[in-house]
RNA sequence: GGAGAGGUGGCAGAGUGGUCGAAUGUGCCCGACUCGAAAUCGGGUGUGCCGCAAGGUACCGGGGGUUCGAAUCCCUCCCUCUCCGCCA
């Protein structure tokens, strides 16, 4: 959630700011349910105040005498009205709560406006970007395909989008994180194993709640979610922590298989390793000081830019824009690679600053010497996403023998130059 | 899954209906003593919310209830520990 005070004070502003995101919030209301609750709050409080006031006295008095018993008697009507009061304060605050919930976090002044995925801005290129790979195939019709990546033997054990990967190709998925995790080790990050299961109180902190509910495959019976990304766990590990301010800026990676249902956009971009309902990632999380935020959040995408050129895979950086960007996200960077033989963009990455968005919902902050606590700052990017990689590696690196070549970054976890049918 | 015990401030640990945000110890910070330190002595030491402020209010695992009044009694959920069962 946004800061309430400078919510309260900028009430234009903030109106502003948020149009330029394709969420709809209702700030007026929110804003009239806050006054709402402070009236409700402050009255009920003062009726309390002059019950504990008599109360107080009563503890004084003995049990038995006029004046006790008489004061008792006082005393049940002010104890049935704070009780009124109470509950009524109660409510106007839960209510001013759940929509205060539903604002999006307010784009940084550096996110250009736009009204969807067209508008984004292309901030960079590197490699070969759209350009000639003579042998390249969509990935999917390369013809040894479904005998490493077998797809029919996924749906029949759990349905379309649960591939099996076998031999080598597994293998190779496991030369990814590998390689994944140790660059991120190299590059500071502490590596952590979290749980993949969440409950709703963790989704609700990193903004995946209520937002994305049903995107997320649920568990009634343990009313646990399958994470849609490491970002959960990962963030919610501080949730209620306060981290003493030397520690920041706390960097931390995960590699985790990621749920998705897909809900909605099942039909286009399905074939193949373009979208599938669990996948496995690597994901770089940060917790900052406010005032370097957005430095780190360039050292992020950067970290996860220099896996793509260690592997040689053609991509370009795409600075969301205010009508594509995420519900908490202050600050967007999406990694596509270039798959020359769908000969499309496919996104790996995406690198985020949510500001103190999430931080304020999972109450996750920092002291500085002599100074209240504070929202820390929380940051988070794919490093990356791997079906997507393993696609791009297949169609770009496909030579006129039917192999693949494998990245050379790779070979201390896959030693064999080549893939492809045994 | 069954039976029992328990969840109090950074930690340890009192408190079983009233003046309790909570004894005491310990840790930490400041000061005194000291050349300095240790020891000792004195003082301080949580967070949120409402309020311009003074101040008020809430928090003893979470939620609900009883009562004029709840850390304390009742209900419920969660978690931890011990024993049993099951099991990677």
């Amino acid at each position: 959630m946004i800061n309430l005070t400078f919510f309260r004070n900028n009430i234009d502003a903030v109106k502003q700011s948020i149009s330029r995101k394709k969420f709809a919030c209702e700030i007026d209301l929110a804003n009239e349910l806050d006054q709402k609750r402070r009236e409700a709050i402050s009255l009920a409080e003062k009726a309390r105040a002059g019950q504990k006031a008599v109360n107080g006295e009563m503890s004084r008095l003995s049990k038995g005498s006029h004046e006790f018993i008489s004061k008792v008697a006082e005393m049940k009507e002010l104890a049935r009205k704070v009780k009124e009061l109470e509950a009524f304060a109660k409510q106007a605050n839960e209510e001013f709560q759940k929509a205060f919930l539903t604002i999006p976090n307010i784009p940084h002044d550096s996110v250009p406006d736009g009204k969807g995925e067209d508008d984004n801005q292309v901030v960079s290129t590197w490699g070969n970007c759209e350009g000639d790979f003579p042998y390249a195939l969509p990935h999917y019709d390369i013809p040894w395909f479904e005998q490493m990546i077998d797809f029919p033997r996924g749906v029949k054990v759990a349905g379309a989008g649960y591939p099996f990967f076998l031999g080598d190709m597994s293998k190779l998925v496991r030369a990814l994180i590998n390689f994944f995790l140790d660059e991120a080790s190299n590059n500071g990050y502490d590596e952590v194993h979290s749980p993949i299961l969440v409950n709703a109180q963790s989704a609700t902190a990193t903004g995946q709640l209520p937002d994305k509910e049903g995107q997320m495959y649920y568990d009634q019976n343990e009313e646990l979610y399958l994470i849609p990304t490491a970002e959960v766990p990962v963030t919610n590990f501080f949730r209620d922590d306060i981290i003493p301010s030397e520690q920041l800026p706390v960097k931390r990676c995960a590699y985790t298989p990621c749920f998705r249902r897909e809900a909605g956009s099942w039909g286009k971009d399905v074939r193949g390793l373009n979208r599938l309902h669990q996948f496995d990632k690597v994901e770089l999380v940060k917790w900052t000081h406010p005032d370097d935020s957005f430095a780190e959040l360039d050292s992020l995408r950067l970290d996860a830019e220099s896996l793509l050129q260690k592997l040689g895979l053609p991509y370009r950086v795409l600075l969301i824009c205010s009508g594509d960007i995420g519900f908490p996200h202050s600050k967007q960077f999406d990694l596509e690679i270039w798959a020359a033989g769908q000969k499309r963009w496919l996104e790996v990455s995406s690198c985020s600053n949510f500001t103190d968005f999430q931080a304020r919902r999972a109450n996750i902050r920092f002291r500085e010497e002599g100074e209240k606590p504070k929202p820390v700052h929380t940051l988070n990017g794919s490093a990356l996403a791997i079906p997507r990689v393993l696609a791009g590696i297949l169609e770009n690196f496909l030579q006129d023998d039917g192999r693949v070549k494998v990245p050379e970054c790779l070979h201390q976890w896959f030693p064999k130059e080549f893939i492809g049918p045994s």
